[in-house]
DNA sequence: CGGACGCCTTGACGGCCATCAAGCTTGCCC
DNA sequence: GGGCAAGCTTGATGGCCGTCAAGGCGTCCG
């Protein structure tokens, strides 16, 4: 991990520091790291220490927890220029509340906690925007609770399929899986035979077409209609 | 709903507004209403416009989503003294993500949004706990995701009974059930009938024992050791 | 005391989805 | 091209748990 070079526009387009002065930012980039990883590489651990958290600039990452027998459970996969392990900020002592790996290899930038923490007790909009984002992750996660717990599998699926389209979106819609269907998989908490079949059963249904990763939706509101 | 009158110490000690000085108690009272409910009313739906956050009281309050078939996954049982719909505090425009049901008839205060964000800005203390409770929620979040995705309905009883005692607890303990079982089984994602059978086979297995909503466990640690 | 109503339990059954085990397709390298 | 490996698909099977239906067991109230 080395030092952060002229990052400053990154952050400065980035909603989480677009609040910050130039001179806060450059703050906060001189205690920043950068970090190469490799597709496959372990970054860190569900209960390590955590010092910093993260801003990806390339590549993808996967978040996960696993079960005692070795299941995993994908809770985001992070894409350039999202942030992530903002939670560590406010954890006393912090530690890292997932796994995290590299999915395809990239860069993070490694963002410091403490000057994080140092800089936003002097930016009110800065905390604002940190709130805002987390209360959107809270958002998510009951979204999220609410299907695993009162949807089945296909509902799941397509509730995912959905998702990767624009919410205005309709008629016909072609999406490109963001990572390889194992992971989708993880995501949408089936078995990749599962999914495999779902899509199948959709296909079948005239619904979507799928050809490897690219879905096409033949008709996004018909879709809507066909969860359960 | 009508004014709220000399609450000043029930706020002084909560978490969320011990760091306030005592104007500004005094302020976000004065815009702060209370609100009593009887046991199945309901107090707000998920969508409604939300112009303020509220502690509970006394009584019980269960928040949750409804599937379109009608079934119903309780997000959060809130006993009294806790907060909830914080979150609304910083979406715009604000709404509940969830609905809201007195279970036990009791009485909330209903905190106003918009002079608790003014308070917020002058005070990053504040700030501060409300990014570490909600920083809170997400892991907890994180945690029901996981079991939800990778455990069986009796892990998830059992860590639910297990998160009935103390964290440090050993050796045989009894708890009481906050609800009636309905109620619990709908927070744990199962049927009432599941949960019937599960709580069976346990006491069968000389874990537990139950006796109405009285629940001993004959030994923590082993219990912790049957999740599966 | 008797009956009714809520709440919980128990039993029988079936569907969804995980598991296990082959096959298939694709890309890659010799 | 041939062979191999990785990723995905397909098929057969079984178990978990939801559904439906009936039965127990308190509590309340006439």
């Amino acid at each position: 991990m080395h030092a952060a070079g002229s990052l400053a526009p990154e952050l400065r387009h980035h909603y989480l520091f677009s609040a910050l002065s130039d001179a806060e930012r450059e703050r906060l980039l001189a205690s920043a790291g950068i970090r190469r990883f490799a597709e496959g590489e372990h970054l860190f651990s569900h209960g390590d220490a955590a010092p910093h958290f993260f801003l990806l600039r390339s590549g993808c990452v996967k978040l996960y927890r696993l079960s005692p027998e070795g299941d995993e459970k994908i809770m985001r996969l992070i894409r350039p220029s999202e942030t992530f392990a903002e939670s560590i900020l406010f954890m006393d002592p912090p530690r890292f509340p997932v796994h995290g790996d590299g999915v395809e290899a990239g860069e993070l930038l490694a963002l410091d906690r403490g000057t994080f923490l140092t800089i936003l007790q002097e930016s009110f909009p800065t905390c604002r925007a940190v709130m805002a984002q987390m209360t959107s992750r809270i958002q998510s996660h009951w979204d999220e609770i609410e299907t695993l717990a009162l949807q089945n599998s296909r509902y799941r699926v397509v509730h995912y399929l959905l998702g990767l389209t624009a919410s205005e979106a309709s008629g016909r819609v072609t999406v490109t899986l963001p990572a390889r269907k194992v992971l989708i998989a993880a995501h949408v908490a089936v078995t990749p035979e599962t999914l495999s079949r779902t899509l199948r059963a959709l296909s079948d249904e005239g619904l979507i077409e799928v050809a490897g990763d690219v879905v096409t939706i033949r008709d996004v509101g018909r879709l809507r209609g066909h969860m359960h």
